[in-house]
DNA sequence: TGATATTAGTTTAATCATTGAACTATTCAC
DNA sequence: GTGAATAGTTCAATGATTAAACTAATATCA
């Protein structure tokens, strides 16, 4: 398609999403400082909210590779913030969950990730922001659904 | 603060852009295959429109060290896609540009992202994703203050 | 003018994230 | 009960990142 209108919204989509994507992730990385790296942070948050899932499952849910996760919980594991517990029917299965200093640790970060998100988005009015995250959580349904496509092809 | 309604915004947020985040990189590390990283595509998509830039410029936009760029930019000169030239009059300064090579790669894999991009902009209808990226632009520049308020501070 | 500051960029050592391939251990299917 | 599938790990290689130390060039100003 040549229509030069949806060929500028792109162009805006992809810059816009670019930068913003860069700069979230800088300043959440400054609220986390040394405690966690931003992917922790968000293995973390992931845990915390499913409870008991599993390494298979969180590599679904960050598009990454399984040993990629192993590496990542290893490192949290080593330092006491991640549990993992075998199965006992399926000895093949690990249970992922969050130690008392993970979620410590976890609700310190999320605290700070919090009020910075908060300073961002009473910055805007409440139609506008409730607008954009609907459409927001519309787009990141629709990305799931391309996914999912492809995979089934 | 405690208003509830704000506290589920900054939920939804903070969930969905994370989600989004993840399956968009995702994507488009499908679409750039073992051409490009993702950081890679977006360094020649800078550079391609600030051709002549400076590291330190890269740094800047990128939210990142210095070395970082060294690295990034040194692997891709050492492919050939970016090349180095001192300013004649301050020497030490450096000015990136595309190489031919550079700018053939970037156009292939702009091409395959745009394609992807439309595929699902094309999805919303016309005042959705206008009003979407317009607030996501707005965010943007919040997001760009914000920084430069800690740094002036 | 000349000593000192600053600036642009690189190098190095360390760490984290990621992948693909080979591997272990377990369970499933027939 | 043997062979296929599944869950997870290990290993080797690569990329991205930082902080600190460094080189080289320019700016400052006494």
């Amino acid at each position: 398609m040549n229509n030069p209108l949806i060929q500028d919204l792109i162009d805006r989509y992809v810059n816009v999403s670019f930068q913003v994507h860069k700069k979230a992730e800088s300043l959440i990385k400054a609220e986390l400082g040394n405690d966690l790296t931003n992917d922790q942070h968000y293995v973390l948050s992931y845990i915390r909210k499913a409870s008991g899932c599993t390494s298979t499952e969180l590599a679904d849910a960050f598009d990454v590779n399984k040993s990629a996760i192993t590496a990542i919980i290893s490192r949290m594991a080593d330092r006491g913030l991640i549990e993992r517990t075998r199965d006992v029917n399926d000895r093949r299965v690990v249970y992922l969950t969050l130690t008392g200093a993970g979620e410590e640790l976890f609700r310190a970060c999320q605290e700070k990730v919090h009020q910075l998100v908060e300073s961002i988005i009473t910055k805007f009015d409440e139609t506008e922001i409730t607008t954009f995250i609907n459409t927001y959580e519309k787009l990141a349904q629709i990305l799931d659904n391309k996914k999912k496509d492809e995979l089934g092809e």
